[in-house]
DNA sequence: GGACTCCCTG
DNA sequence: CAGGGAGTCC
């Protein structure tokens, strides 16, 4: 973790094991149990994790950070920019020469125009947008490189003879051609800068003029820029770092501009052979160089941010930090450490873009006890066996049995409702630097440290028994977050975490645990209504709890600012849910006993059967979270009690229901401590990502 | 009387 | 899912 390129490639280490898009099912073919669920290592290889993509021979233009949140508004016509940019890095294939030595000081002076507008600029997000689009602009140019040489390679023969006047013809039409993308990128930029609220400053236009495709020459220039700008950077370590400090003075392409200059040059200008391997060298060097110049612009920013954050704080707690204070000497939780920082922005920025998508990884309950102590095993009036039911005993896993209760058993569609399977995996949202990290600081400036986290809360960081693993959590879409499971239960995010850190090249992520507290503390401030959130968790607990307390849902929603509107909201939810339910018993019911659906086993709701996709379709509608079997349990008592009184002609007493009322609400068995947790389940920090 | 639940209705 | 009436329990 010494060198910039260290630590970014570490953050982005970290980044990997908690990204959206590592899951299995967006990668078929993948063994799950190869890769933990996560893309296979050639996705993002260890060395420069977020910068692979930048040094694969056909550009690649995987983008990273491409899946922007909904209401960005930039993120089409940005797409477009680049995919308009690629297109034009191609157009010049085979035609790019020499002169596009110009071009490259272009690019240089294209990067000033960003950074001049950078400085101007202080909105942190757009910062990262430019800073990905400064990216971008070199990606571009290095995938152009490389295509020139190739395009040397294979026209040499032919240069050979046709000489330099034809390659002083091709240059001028190359200029022209320059010149035409120079417009065309420009309107495109015009385009992206409308977009960005036209806020933008005139000057910042200034990127134009000096696009990658304009002022060929003029070397002596642009040295003189640099010296003044490592100046600036200079001065900006003691009066505030820039933002155009963090970029230039990373010096993204002062090494390789040297070898333009140099080995590059000098090979053009002599022999072919000379000048393929003077290209080779370049786009060697031109890799390495682009790598950790990449790396050393995160970094940057990233310590921009660390230090920024130190006095900008709105109005912070005296007692508020970014980390715990007493978190030890080791360096990746230091305070605002660049590590912590980026795996924390990529979780926030997930959190972010992700709201509306389904939880990922809730718990099951683990050492249920699959038989309470009243349950009702056994009605009088029905000819079953004694207790213990076996029924109430099903084995999970059972694909289909023929036995199982069907609602609609006589027809070919009893076993046709396989749950759904779960909804693909919402797109990655990987950049490092977007808007994020103001959501991350602000909010992180609402959490108190974790020493001051009230007792409540810290119990729930503790192992919970009802938490389970599906049987192969890797390809399971209830597998639950490692931070949720180091906090939940250290035994089970040690099994994860030793997959993990195998793939991670054995590295800690004490960092990133850091940062995952610290966003899964409790909000300070209370929320007055309840939220879509709040009803999609409510209905999860239905499956744990029928009847709930007042108190109960205190405990379960602390992050709800309960008044009685609240609380009779939310018991009238329950209400509603139990509501649900027991009509499903009873219409299920019914239609057994029309059927004489008389066996015990005819009255199981496996998982496979309609009953059951009715229910979780209603309490799961996403279906990413693993109904428990303890409410399996408790459906088929309610199912067989309906059966019985139905069977028995006790419904034909107006309270008939009131019984089985009685026996359910016993059946209650304790929710699991993740429910705890505020902002959970919509919260995408507890998500498997 | 308050809290809670069920039932009905929209 | 919410509103409201009616019933029950403490």
């Amino acid at each position: 973790m010494d060198s910039p390129t260290d630590l970014f490639d570490d953050a982005a280490s970290q980044l990997h094991a908690f990204t959206p898009s590592l899951c299995t099912s967006e990668l078929p073919g993948v063994p799950p149990q190869s890769n933990g669920g996560r893309p296979p290592a050639t996705f993002r290889p260890p060395g420069y994790p977020l910068i692979h993509h930048l040094l694969q021979p056909g550009g690649a233009p995987r983008r990273i950070g491409g899946q922007l949140n909904a209401h960005n508004t930039n993120l089409g016509a940005q797409r477009h920019l680049e995919s308009r940019i690629m297109e034009e890095v191609e157009e010049r294939d085979g035609q790019v020469d020499q002169g596009m030595e110009g071009g490259e000081e272009g690019v240089m002076e294209g990067e000033e125009g960003l950074l001049g507008v950078k400085k101007r600029h202080s909105n942190v997000a757009l910062m990262a947008e430019w800073s990905r689009d400064v990216l971008r602009v070199k990606r571009m140019k290095l995938e152009s490189m490389v295509v020139r040489r190739d395009v040397e390679t294979a026209e040499g023969d032919r240069r050979r003879e046709r000489g330099r006047e034809g390659r002083r013809r091709e240059r001028e039409e190359l200029k022209e051609q320059l010149e035409e993308a120079r417009e065309r990128l420009q309107a495109l930029q015009e385009k992206v800068w409308r977009l960005d609220g036209g806020e933008m400053e005139k000057e910042s236009l200034s990127l134009l003029p000096n696009s990658p495709f304009s002022n060929f020459g003029n070397h002596k220039r642009r040295e003189e820029r640099q010296k003044e700008q490592e100046g600036r950077l200079e001065r900006g370590k003691g009066g505030g770092l820039h933002i155009e400090g963090l970029m230039e003075g990373a010096g993204v392409w002062m090494g390789c501009g040297g070898l333009v200059r140099g080995e590059w040059d000098g090979g053009m200008e002599g022999g072919d052979e000379e000048a393929e391997e003077g290209g080779q060298k370049f786009a060697q060097a031109l890799k390495l160089e682009l790598g950790s110049a990449v790396a050393r612009v995160i970094d940057r920013v990233l310590r921009f941010y660390t230090e920024t954050t130190d006095f900008t704080p709105p109005s912070p707690p005296p007692s508020i930090s970014f980390l715990p204070s007493d978190t030890g000497n080791d360096g990746g939780r230091e305070r605002g450490h660049p590590a912590d920082l980026a795996a924390a922005l990529a979780l926030r920025r997930s959190h972010d873009k992700r709201k509306a998508n389904p939880l990922l990884g809730p718990p099951l309950p683990a050492h249920l006890p699959h038989s309470h102590p009243n349950l009702p095993l056994h009605h009088p009036s029905l000819s079953r066996p004694p207790p213990p039911h076996p029924s109430l005993l099903p084995p999970p896993s059972q694909p289909k049995d023929p036995a199982s209760f069907h609602p609609s058993s006589s027809s070919s569609s009893s076993s046709s409702f396989p749950p759904p399977p779960p909804p693909p995996p919402p797109p990655l949202p990987l950049p490092l630097l977007h808007y994020s990290m103001q959501q991350l600081f602000s909010r992180s400036l609402h959490h108190p440290q974790l020493p001051h986290l009230p007792p409540s809360h810290k119990d729930y960081l503790n192992a919970d028994p009802f938490l389970e693993f599906p049987p192969h959590p890797s390809s399971h879409p209830s597998f639950p977050p490692l931070p949720l499971l180091g906090h939940l239960d250290p035994s089970l995010a040690h099994h994860a975490h030793s997959d993990r850190e195998r793939e991670r090249g054995m590295r800690g992520d004490s960092g990133i645990r850091e940062c995952l507290c610290l966003l899964n503390q409790p909000r300070v401030y209370s929320q007055e209504g309840l939220s879509p959130c709040h009803l999609k968790k409510a209905k999860l607990m239905f499956f744990y709890t029928r009847y709930p307390s007042s108190n109960t849902l205190k405990t379960y929603f602390p992050d709800v600012k309960f008044n009685r509107c609240v609380t009779s909201q939310l018991i009238k939810w329950f209400s509603n849910f139990r509501e649900f339910f027991y009509i499903q018993m009873e219409r299920f019911a019914r239609q057994a006993v029309r059927e004489a659906l008389t066996r015990d086993n005819q009255l199981r709701m496996g998982r496979d059967t309609e009953l059951y996709r009715i229910l979780n379709m209603h309490y799961n509608k996403s279906n990413v979270y693993q109904v428990p079997e303890r409410f399996i349990e408790v459906a088929e008592v309610a199912l067989r009690e309906f059966y019985s009184a139905i069977q028995t002609g006790r419904d034909s007493d107006p309270c008939w229901k009131k019984g089985i009322y009685k026996i359910i609400c016993k059946l209650d068995s304790p929710v699991p401590d993740a429910f705890r947790l505020p902002g959970w389940p919509c919260d995408s920090t507890y998500r498997r990502t």
